[in-house]
DNA sequence: TGTTAACGGTTGATTTTGTAACTAACAACA
DNA sequence: TGTTGTTAGTTACAAAATCAACCGTTAACA
């Protein structure tokens, strides 16, 4: 039944890619959940909006890859709860800049503090090198620079 | 709006792992899905048993994390799709000992040899040293030895 | 201009996942 | 034995993701 093969499940990059991104995240997942009621896809688009200030549904799309369908409702929700606000660009109408409220840049501030103790602690694992490595990796495998 | 700070989203490793793992694990989940229209789910119990022979749908738990529900209905499907047959464990009659058809060994010599080349052909985006130090960390951050 | 194609974003239907409650079988121990 | 707790696996219902079709706007260009 079994292969003599040496090639494992768990020597499978795409797998362990998905078993230490799911690993990681749970934690920090339970703390935006907690506080803010919010989906992995609301606090990426909150994330964006924090990070890179105003920006349209597209610019998020292409920053993050999300699906439209995925940002249009994580921005509905954020904005029923007052996390940001919608301004018609007059010169495009099709778009719509999307900006954090008050309560949407204190929630940011707050998860982004989570998110880089968080990070710190998970390095903790990992040395330097390790560290330094493992994120370039990352990075090409993400085709993101 | 932005802040000073350089913690980026692209530093945050959950986030990273994420981008990478769905990148990287694109192209080979169209295969699966096309060749054999299964889902992640159903590959992943798929290989669990080709690799290690008969299983009950716990130890499948035990070794991939999956929930049991996922579980559950995976092997519905692949059972329904005569990937694979259930065999009562006449001494613990709780469990049902699942184990690959002619045709699901069929479809797992061929999704193993994909997933294979599949692997080597990310690896070439790195360095025989980067690849290494990723699969350790990797490793690491899944918990998993 | 008028027509056609493309774009940004939303909506609805379907599929998949997550959560909790459930069934049947076993274990522990009075 | 009988009661209570635990385990393996399933099911029902709610939440979320996916996919295709859609609306209004802009772009291309005859």
């Amino acid at each position: 039944m079994s292969q003599k093969d040496d090639f494992d499940l768990q020597n499978f990059l795409p797998y362990l890619l998905n078993q230490a991104a799911e690993e990681s995240s749970l934690a920090f997942q339970q703390v935006y959940k907690d506080r803010y009621g919010m989906l992995r896809t609301e606090w990426r688009v909150l994330f964006h909006l924090g990070l890179y200030g105003r920006l349209t549904a597209k610019d998020i799309g292409a920053r993050s890859k999300m699906h439209k369908t995925k940002i249009s409702r994580a921005v509905q929700r954020l904005e029923e709860r007052r996390f940001l606000t919608r301004a018609p660009d007059d010169a495009d109408r099709r778009q719509e800049y999307l900006e954090l409220t008050g309560q949407g840049r204190t929630a940011y501030r707050d998860l982004h503090g989570v998110a880089e103790s968080y990070d710190q602690a998970l390095s903790v694992k990992l040395s330097a090198e390790e560290e330094r490595v493992l994120r370039g990796a990352l990075r090409k495998l993400a085709r993101m620079g």
